[in-house]
DNA sequence: TAAAGCATCCGCCATT
DNA sequence: CAAATGGCGGATGCTT
């Protein structure tokens, strides 16, 4: 069903160490879009953290316990950062270098954010990508949404199942849509226009393109975007000019021109690959749509 | 949103 | 044989 609803596969991965040396304890997952973590340790005195590897993402610390004044460096300066109460919360650009001196217990929940995933969400929404998050140096945040965020994954952390994938997964886009917008300035007004929204319209789009080859009914994909099929069919013309069957004809007569020209295969052939329920309705559509039947295309195109 | 009515398309056949 | 076209009942899409 979740696939029906155009989410993303959950692939999580689910790790828990005890690491004897250090004393921290950690459980996170992650997929391909964000990861979270939670950090534990209560001794005192951990010392100097190793520098991050240089890497295109973000991490939101979000402190669950009172964190004193410590010192780190950033790309090998040296920076005296205040004490943080529970509830506090940083963000580190990762292309950056960090190492942090440790002298006191902390417990943590991060969350990685890739930039690239904030990109993508971007798209999805229809908006400008944002180049990065606006950063205060070593500011310190009260962030009542990410702290929240954080507590919500806390019970699946501290009890990993593996079946919290689907949750998890909604969790990070919360996440990364909240970082973008306050930290980001992300710009999603949700004006009304006329049609689908822009990731209602590519949600449909990719959902028909995924199954050119295969049944499909109009009401399995206005539920992709979570609206009735008649409300459905009359934003989709609105947005891109044909209803919806017949934009996946389109798609589906674009997809035998390439088999036409890069494939000697039979119009049967094409036709089951393209969808189509035999030749004779495949040649029928095709010269309906494009004006010529498909022997003919296929010779003026090879000329 | 729901449902009814009209238009279009599918699926299969036959013919050329 | 492959390909093109047409017919037609039932199913589905689309509009109102």
């Amino acid at each position: 069903m979740h696939q029906n609803l155009g989410f993303r596969k959950p692939l999580f991965t689910v790790r828990e160490r005890m690491d004897d040396l250090s004393q921290i304890t950690s459980q996170s997952f992650a997929n391909r879009n964000a990861s979270v973590a939670l950090y534990r340790r209560d001794q005192p005195a951990y010392g100097l953290s190793s520098a991050n590897p240089p890497m295109d993402s973000y991490m939101a610390v979000m402190h669950l316990r009172p964190f004193p004044g410590h010192q780190e460096w950033c790309d090998g300066r040296i920076f005296d950062i205040k004490g943080m109460e529970t509830g506090s919360a940083r963000i580190f650009d990762l292309r950056q270098s960090w190492m942090a001196d440790l002298p006191d217990p902390f417990h943590t929940v991060n969350f990685f954010i890739p930039h690239a995933a904030l990109q993508e969400l971007c798209y999805e929404l229809g908006a400008p990508g944002i180049e990065e998050l606006r950063l205060p140096p070593h500011a310190i945040y009260r962030d009542a949404v990410m702290m929240n965020l954080a507590s919500a994954v806390l019970p699946a952390l501290q009890n990993p199942s593996g079946s919290n994938g689907f949750f998890i997964d909604h969790i990070f886009a919360a996440f990364s849509y909240h970082i973008a917008v306050t930290y980001g300035g992300l710009h999603f007004t949700g004006k009304k226009h006329v049609g689908l929204a822009p990731w209602q319209e590519k949600r449909a789009k990719d959902f028909m393109l995924e199954r050119l080859d295969s049944e499909l009914s109009l009401v399995e994909v206005a539920e992709v975007c979570g609206l009735s099929s008649n409300y459905f069919a009359r934003a989709f013309k609105q947005s891109t000019g044909l209803p919806p069957y017949r934009w996946l004809l389109h798609q589906r007569v674009e997809r035998a021109k390439d088999f036409l020209t890069h494939t000697s295969d039979t119009l049967s052939d094409i036709a089951l690959a393209c969808g189509f329920a035999d030749q004779s309705h495949f040649t029928r559509v095709f010269s309906r749509i494009t004006g010529v039947n498909p022997g003919s295309w296929r010779k003026i195109r090879k000329n």
